[in-house]
DNA sequence: TGCGCATTGTAGCCAGGGCTACAGAATAAG
DNA sequence: CTTATTCTGTAGCCCTGGCTACAATGCGCA
């Protein structure tokens, strides 16, 4: 059976097409059912830089990531800016959109060229609805983001600089990484001051933390990725 | 429509029996559907320090609380405790057994007598299945929660100890307090101990904040109990 | 009613890391 | 290629909060 993917991803583009098909949430769901999915969603593409949406503006969609990567970052009450997580493709962004919110609580932005599927938030709940597995697979991806979230909040204040900036490029490469004869590597650059909001830490101090974790050879840094041994990943 | 609330709570109890059917997962689910809701979970009683499962155990069931107070807690790789959250009346516990994983994450304590609802992970995964709606209000129920641990995970590491603690109170006050003539004053006793893990600083500091922040008026502590006034609460 | 354990409170030392400031690299823009 | 901007690296000051140690209070239980 073709699949779509053709008529989103242009075959010459860089990015990684990645089938709908092939998401981990649809696993099981029948041909006929994936069709109607297909049918209400509508693909929307982002250049970098581009938002996907803002925070505060009024939520209408629910996304499924196809191709590129997303940046969530929320502005605090006092006004600093802060990245809180990166989603790459087959994850869901704005699920927010199925709680009572009526105004996303942060925004995404796309890091580099992206294609999503588009859903309006009553069409996706219709088609769970009439999909049931579907919602049941769903339920599971979520529960195991609570998990995550669970317990990175219990390390983000535990032990050194040092460690929590380790284990948190450790995680992203484990997450969004790819094999390299080096190691595992970051796809994307990621700033100090960006890493320093993720880690809970001020800039300066991650910029020295790192030059430790680079003069142990933990870490390596290569053109602007980084990329961490795979003799030095924990367990 | 006879409930089986007084069925679960004696009535000479003092935990508030909460009724199943009151539970927002549960709206606008039909009285049929309720009924077979009902009729596959098993009442279980936890006695103050019993648990209802451990880290590491098999996952077999999933619950809803009907009354009492559950504590999430984690042992961490170092070998120390943490305590992650508290859940109330309503909630679900053991969500974990909805995603890929075979064991429990972390460990969930009765703080109080507790009743719940327990399902067996395939009965409840039916239970959705048969009824898809309920599908869709645990998602939602679900994304909330996720947003919240978001918004905790951006302001575990900003500001200080002070207000951190503070911001804590306040929002547990307002998920697990009820109101009293000087405000809102949290149900159960909290050691410093435990506002230690959850804030991410060592107990001694916390004792310091804790002093300053009853020194200055913003918490009250009368039988071991936190009382949050209503005037310092933020916003 | 007295013993023992858990929780809370105080003190003091000192290091991790917050903060400012500036200089050099590296990218982007023109 | 030049200029502008953003990112990275270093230095130094100083304060928050980590850590140890011990005292005081409170609570449960025999």
């Amino acid at each position: 059976m073709k699949c779509s993917c053709e008529d989103f991803v242009p075959l010459n583009s860089s990015i990684s097409p990645v089938c709908l098909r092939d998401l981990t949430i649809f696993d099981g769901v029948s041909e006929e059912d994936f069709e109607r999915f297909r049918g209400i969603g509508v693909r929307k593409n982002f250049r970098e830089g581009q938002t996907l949406f803002v925070q505060g503006g009024p939520i209408t969609e629910i996304f499924v990531i196809k191709a590129g990567r997303i940046r969530l970052s929320k502005v605090m009450k006092d006004g600093t800016e802060i990245t809180l997580d990166f989603r790459k493709p087959g994850d869901l962004i704005g699920e927010e959109a199925l709680s009572r919110s009526v105004n996303y609580p942060l925004t995404a932005w796309a890091m580099e060229e992206t294609v999503t599927c588009g859903f309006r938030v009553r069409d996706f709940n219709q088609l769970i609805l009439d999909n049931p597995d579907l919602g049941l697979k769903l339920i599971g991806n979520m529960s195991q983001r609570i998990l995550t979230l669970n317990s990175r909040l219990g390390s983000v204040t535990s032990g050194t600089l040092e460690d929590r900036l380790f284990n948190l490029l450790a995680n992203i490469a484990g997450e969004h990484g790819k094999k390299t004869p080096l190691g595992y590597s970051i796809t994307f650059p990621l700033t100090h001051e960006e890493l320093s909001c993720l880690v809970g830490a001020h800039r300066v101090s991650v910029t020295k933390a790192l030059k430790r974790l680079r003069d142990t050879g933990k870490i390596i840094k290569q053109e602007r990725r980084f990329i961490v041994p795979s003799g030095t990943l924990p367990r």
